[in-house]
DNA sequence: GTGGGTTACGTCAACGATGACGTCAGGATG
DNA sequence: CATCCTGACGTCATCGTTGACGTAACCCAC
């Protein structure tokens, strides 16, 4: 078996001309039933498929998408792509994933990719909530919504959680059940200047209007990973911080305290309550079960295509959507 | 910003025919030291970047790779899809990843795109270990490596892991630890009518050479996924089955039975040892410890790419190639 | 039977790049 | 000084498809 066979082919085979072809193949109106049917005949005998490079260059549109994440080991970012991508399949389009390891450079050169390749728009967690780069090729045409953080301009949008009732939720359950001492598992490196700050800022206002004292060694920065989130929980155990509630700022970090607390002979909710964030799948099978705040990520997928739709049409000014969070309560708090 | 600008107004630009840009961009032969620094400042200031979908119309080649998966949720395909990667990019080339979980028609879809978009090759773990429609797709053209299946052919090759050496290592550790009621938890469906019974073949065969009794009801099948490891292990012990070691199919079904377990209020390893496959990052991350066997990702995607280039130069009758397998030995046997 | 509309096609150029090949100036060679 | 070669370009066709437009045949109405 050759080289694939082409639409010259399936013309010739039906006795027909290629722009015929074409007409069959895409269901534009313009031929007979006898016709589509001497194509069909052909299309089927020849396997012909068409060569969606060729259909790009000329119509410009590919019916991809392209999904950029920081990476998927985290469970997070996996359910986050399988949620896109189910939304995307919903409305027909394939979707192409790519990873950029947090990774400014590497990001830039995989939307470089996809804009070259010609998606029909770019769903995309940006690297340290980079702005800059989501401009500069937004600007170039390529329609992007950005995930989790808020931008809007021309060919760009976003959909977002709200980050901070997330927090205040699980914080606010920690304190609900009586916990006092409360400790913050935080990651470092800025995310985002205005983002990274918000699940401390919902801590610190949090432990306040509760009447508890605040103060800056009870929240613990390390890697937003299960391994930052052990080194976290061991930092304060060997601190002496008395605690007996903690909030991670996310799962991952959750899994880590857990496995540190489990370690040092700590009860989990017994001993120290502790609460996620995200609701990756694997929280229900943690044993205690890791109650944590929850992002439907199947919706956010929605928004996220349903917004691309949208800007296709009128490509200025969508505000940003935003997508709820609600409170899982398992065993762990 | 109006749409991207092309190699005919960089020559424009540059004072010199599109061909002479194009010589210069891909770095041929034939153009002049002045004529290279006028052509590339024209490209920077006009910020051009060459179409892929033109050049890939007529070079026939992306430098692109497709890579599928059954899905990205279980760890260990977001490590494999990881491995994949690295590799690629290490050898210059953009992966676009794909899911198809494990649905045999959406597999064939992806496939037929990722052929239309002209990738140069494809790495898949297909579902159920299809064999046929990997014939197809290699028949047509499209060079293949299928991961954990053995297969080859024209333009088709396959590189594997000795799962037989790893469910020995396995299970021998058990027997070494002086665990004499195994119970393996293995998987439903057949991934493979070749494959599947490999890891319950090495069960049986491990437990006759230890002196051990087999019977049927020792193996118990589930989704391999943690809801169905917890199942299995919850059916283990409602059986009434006496059991002091575990060999699960993969790692999620560990995960599954560790919390089945500690909800009977077992414990891991004093009561019931439990050995898992893959090992995924998260096995160092639990209580206890998983012990593993572990399978190298960053090799794997090493492997499949070099043989992808063999592939290419000569497209056939490539010999399987096999990575290494691992125990690894942490808390829970 | 003539004008007007519709249907079912076909023709041609274009998308943006590269392959194959042509040309021309200048230098080396005998 | 004629010849040959080489470097540095340019020209043209082509990849496979679709957009824009042309046209012949047919139907209908007045």
């Amino acid at each position: 078996m050759p080289s694939r066979s082409t639409i010259y082919d399936v013309a010739v085979l039906a006795g027909v001309s290629p722009r015929t072809v074409s007409r069959v193949v895409n269901d534009e109106p313009g031929f007979g039933e006898a016709t589509r049917v001497r194509v069909l005949e052909a299309i089927e005998k020849l396997e012909y498929r068409p060569n969606m490079l060729a259909r790009a260059l000329i119509t410009r549109r590919t019916g991809t998408l392209g999904l950029v994440v920081p990476q998927m080991v985290d469970p997070f970012f996996a359910e986050l792509v399988d949620g896109v991508q189910a939304a995307a399949k919903a409305s027909g389009r394939t979707t192409i994933i790519a990873k950029h390891d947090d990774d400014l450079a590497e990001f830039d050169s995989i939307i470089e990719t996809l804009s070259s390749f010609a998606v029909d728009g770019a769903i995309v967690y940006s690297p340290g909530g980079d702005r800059a780069m989501l401009f500069k090729h937004a600007m170039r045409g390529l329609p992007t919504v950005a995930l989790g953080m808020e931008i809007s301009g021309s060919n760009l949008g976003s959909v977002l959680w709200d980050i901070t009732r997330g927090a205040e939720l699980g914080i606010e359950h920690l304190v609900r059940i009586g916990r006092t001492k409360l400790v913050m598992l935080s990651r470092t490196g800025a995310r985002n200047s205005l983002l990274l700050p918000r699940r401390e800022t919902a801590f610190r206002h949090t432990l306040q209007s509760a009447g508890l004292q605040f103060s800056e060694d009870r929240v613990v920065r390390m890697d937003p990973t299960i391994d930052g989130g052990r080194a976290a929980m061991v930092a304060v155990l060997a601190a002496g911080t008395p605690v007996d509630g903690v909030f991670a700022y996310n799962d991952a970090m959750a899994i880590g305290a857990l496995q540190a607390l489990a370690v040092a002979g700590l009860r989990v909710p017994h001993d120290i309550a502790l609460v996620g964030f995200n609701d990756i799948a694997l929280c229900s099978a943690l044993v205690p079960a890791l109650t944590s705040v929850r992002l439907d990520r199947a919706a956010i997928g929605r928004e996220a295509v349903a917004l691309l739709d949208r800007m296709r049409s009128a490509p200025d000014h969508h505000q940003p959507v935003y997508v709820d969070v609600e409170l899982i309560v398992r065993q762990s708090a």
